[in-house]
DNA sequence: GTCCATGCAAATGATTTGCAGTATC
DNA sequence: GATACTGCAAATCATTTGCATGGAC
């Protein structure tokens, strides 16, 4: 949908901030590839195409404040770089997916369904006391194509 | 157990790894406060204390070392620095607890128990087909002492 | 005695910050 | 026109690396 746009300059209106070229092509670049990951630098890259005279410095600021609108999501992969994906802007607040299945075969990364991780947090819930607000959820595996190709090597 | 220190000896010796007043203290601080989480400065402050003249950078390059054979685990729990705790020395390379419940009051950082992931994982090797070997998974929420403490407040 | 390991300082790489100029409201 | 935002360069912070010295085997 294209007013994504639209509400996102809403949503910076009602917070008191200016909207600037800058703070619309970085949730732009962001939401042009909703499952890539991208770290700071690739942002800073991408976003350079649509807005050529943009600083590094601008994409962290911009970074910041879309995490604190929770406009975007931060993933850290333990590669070495804190990679960010579009959130789901109007969805409310409940929709996190920060539970990823990371290849370690071929570095593919790809999330899995929320309500399986609901019921393992019903049952910590129940069984510490523990009330939980968000997750972050890291599977290391090899997928289902790299098991494929693993296996006609044999 | 004190042999936990003859247990890592032979392992140095095993890899052709020599043994070292540093290489014996960085775990041994790590061993001492088992569930505490510490960063690499906190340990290099600790290790100061068993082992004055040891460098900072010794630390890092013994963590790395310690990590590679699994003697200790990493915990990123995105406050800006990497973790660190004993892993348990000969449980077998299965025995991760690379799983925890975070306070979002209080900052407590506490584990639960492992059978009630391999459930999800099992659910999720047999719905995507993705084969896990390993995970890292962060619960953030309210431990049961701080939720105490909100609902006296009111 | 041979190398591996260490300490120190300098290098690195991601991220942040200070500041003067610039654009939004 | 006031003030928030930006770009640049310098600063920061955790971690790594180069190199000469020192210690383990």
């Amino acid at each position: 949908m294209s007013n994504y746009r639209e509400q996102f300059k809403k949503l910076l209106k009602q917070n008191g901030l200016k909207i600037t070229a800058q703070r619309l092509e970085v949730p732009s670049v962001l939401a042009s590839c909703p499952d890539k990951h991208l770290t700071a630098e690739e942002i800073y890259e991408l976003v350079k195409v649509g807005c050529p005279d943009i600083g590094l410095a601008t994409v962290y600021r911009t970074i910041q404040l879309l995490l604190e609108l929770s406009v975007i999501d931060r993933i850290n992969l333990d590669d070495g770089c804190v990679r960010y994906e579009i959130g789901n802007l109007g969805a409310g607040p409940e929709k996190h997916h920060h539970h990823h299945l990371i290849c370690v075969e071929c570095g593919k990364v790809t999330s899995f369904e929320d309500d399986l991780l609901e019921e393992l947090e019903e049952k910590i819930e129940r069984t510490t006391g523990f009330s939980i607000v968000n997750h972050e959820v890291k599977l290391y595996g090899i997928c289902k194509e790299c098991g494929g190709k693993l296996l006609e090597k044999k």
